[in-house]
DNA sequence: AATGAATGAGGATTCATTCAT
DNA sequence: AATGAATGAATCCTCATTCAT
């Protein structure tokens, strides 16, 4: 991608309606996917993706403005499943059975990244390109956004006296320790999301306890 | 940097000798961390670093067998500093004073990366460069074992029954916890040091109860 | 074409299947042809031929993936018409009307290349490409192979009792006799072309004789 | 080399008096000799050469005005040794013994090219250099001009009626069976000769026989 | 005279995007 | 709507030659 590229829209040129459309959509994803899985953001090319995808350039063009956009639908993709995972998450029941069951298992909802080594390495990919593109950006902070409010919300439930605005910081710090695992190699994932829960416990007790 | 460029030789082409060539060599390291602070990775240009850097392009070549090999110097140049910064550490004095303060110092010694917003950024830019690009994984790699040996030697000192295996892997950890500093916006650092101590001491406590 | 350059693939990139298409390889290579003709291969560049031949550089990649890959195909197009003529040759006729006449038409045979000096000038110019690039050699040794064989053929046709490795070794030497004539200056052609043919057939008449 | 390059001086900048010149002079051509030879004419740097001679590359413009001037030099060289032994042939006393001895002799003077194989396979590379770079032509034409003299002597020697214009004709042929030579196969060099005395021979005695 | 760092125009190749069919 | 050939600005890197020291 160069410099010309950057700042223009990402949003999909249209929403998939035919079922054909669709399968385009995700053909393209699908192959953007595995050629970032393979061989990083570095030397992505478009053309490589819709040979990839078994279909021609100019169709890419039909679904995505531009290359970035197709990256920037991978992680609003990626970035909605763990939003979705998430929220999927029935904090209510846990909060009621006492601060040591619930503590372990907002720990629990922190250890999101899955810890399949190909998705752990697609995420830091991914994450990688947030970093380096700056439309990109954007997508991130909307994600930071809803995992600091579900942190908050979390804490506040759980009996939390502090104020929103310093628990909100603690929760953007509760991202960055969930967003270890996926740097963390995958010979010691297994221990490392033990440790992530003991860490993750130890950083939210200070709010609970105060 | 297109593909062809990947696994290319990366080691600085002559160690600068005369006085004019360090400091060019220097106006160049200069001038791509400027630039890569200022744009990121993406669009940096040789011609960019040469113009930036007050030299012709050709110049930048003398020194430097082509663009990767720059950003290499760079992070080379970053942990170095990082790696000195451990490494001056007085740790034994520490040791004698008692497991809770050789706790928070072990814990301090974790918290390396400057807290200077400049520095921070750079970092994660660099530490994104060294996903992007093959070749500089090595750097990194050296770079983890070496930060890995450094707790590994501490934790023993400090009284740590665990075995090297299981103390490097908690090690390999406690780089990740240091390294969630790098992608800590720069409104909390102040209090993201402190839950990165926090976190630390509780996961390091771990190995030092056992 | 600089050393990195070598050894790269020298096949076209696609079969040119469109009118278009065709006419667009057609105009790259008489464009390289012609400018090869002019100035030679020194100084041979690509965004010339692109220039020359009416077409913007890109579309030259299109259908060739180096620059080499124009000459490549140019030696071969040139190559395969000196073969088709050797093959053209109705050898058998000749071969029953007596020994002195078989030879003379032998010796005719050898006289493949042309007496016009146009196509003599491109001829060393093409020669003098394959010493240039390794790649270019194959083109030459599958040709000469061809050449050694059809002399062999064309020799035991006409009763030699020599062995085949022999006779291969003369048709070796009998292809070099016939490319005197591409280094032969303009002004004497008309008698080279004799003396070719009294040479060839004091060479080919050993193995008839003996 | 650049098309800027062609038509230059190539006469080199001081004959090298002392000693020490012309031991550096040597070492520039020996190390070109060795360049070329293992690796031809493309990529051939100044820098390069100047590194395989163990002198700065100033110095090799102390001595040659740039670079076709070395090349320049290096044929002439060659072709200097090659008219050296022409010139050593005792032709006199040959064609005292007969025409058939004479004959004989005659066309061993034809095979001049050195039946080493690195020579030859040398003298191949330069002979195309000398179709490559419109300077070195002036050489060539020099020594052709040198060679067909030298024939055309012999030939009037040997008692041909054929007027001055026709023996150069041919003599400009016998230059062309001699280099045959060059073009041969390393495995049939033996072989070769001995058709190209048989070749030679026979045209020789159209001239002779008139 | 000797040096070798400095120069910068030039060249091969790429690739996001368009648009004629 | 679908296609994929066409485009050409942009990029990395080279290297003959110079000239300050």
């Amino acid at each position: 991608m160069t410099k010309q590229q950057l700042s223009r829209r990402v949003e999909p040129r249209k929403l998939p309606s035919r079922s054909n459309s669709r399968a385009r959509v995700e053909a393209i994803l699908a192959a953007t996917r595995e050629l970032i899985f393979r061989h990083g953001l570095e030397g992505l090319t478009t053309n490589q993706i819709a040979e990839h995808a078994g279909i021609p350039v100019g169709s890419v063009y039909q679904y995505f403005p531009n290359k970035q956009a197709i990256v920037y639908a991978l992680i609003q993709d990626w970035l909605s499943v763990l939003e979705d995972k998430l929220d999927a998450f029935p904090m209510e029941d846990y909060l009621q059975k006492g601060r040591d069951y619930a503590l372990q298992q907002m720990s629990m909802t922190v250890t999101v990244p899955s810890t399949f080594d190909y998705e752990r390495k697609l995420g830091r990919i991914l994450l990688g390109a947030i970093d380096l593109y700056p439309e990109l950006r954007e997508l991130n902070d909307a994600h930071v956004e809803f995992c600091v409010e579900s942190s908050v919300k979390f804490l506040k439930a759980a009996g939390s006296k502090w104020s929103v605005a310093r628990l909100r910081k603690l929760g953007r710090y509760i991202l960055e320790i969930r967003r270890t695992l996926y740097y963390t190699p995958d010979e010691i994932v297994a221990d490392a999301i033990k440790w992530q829960e003991i860490a993750t416990i130890a950083i939210i007790s200070q709010c609970l306890d105060d």
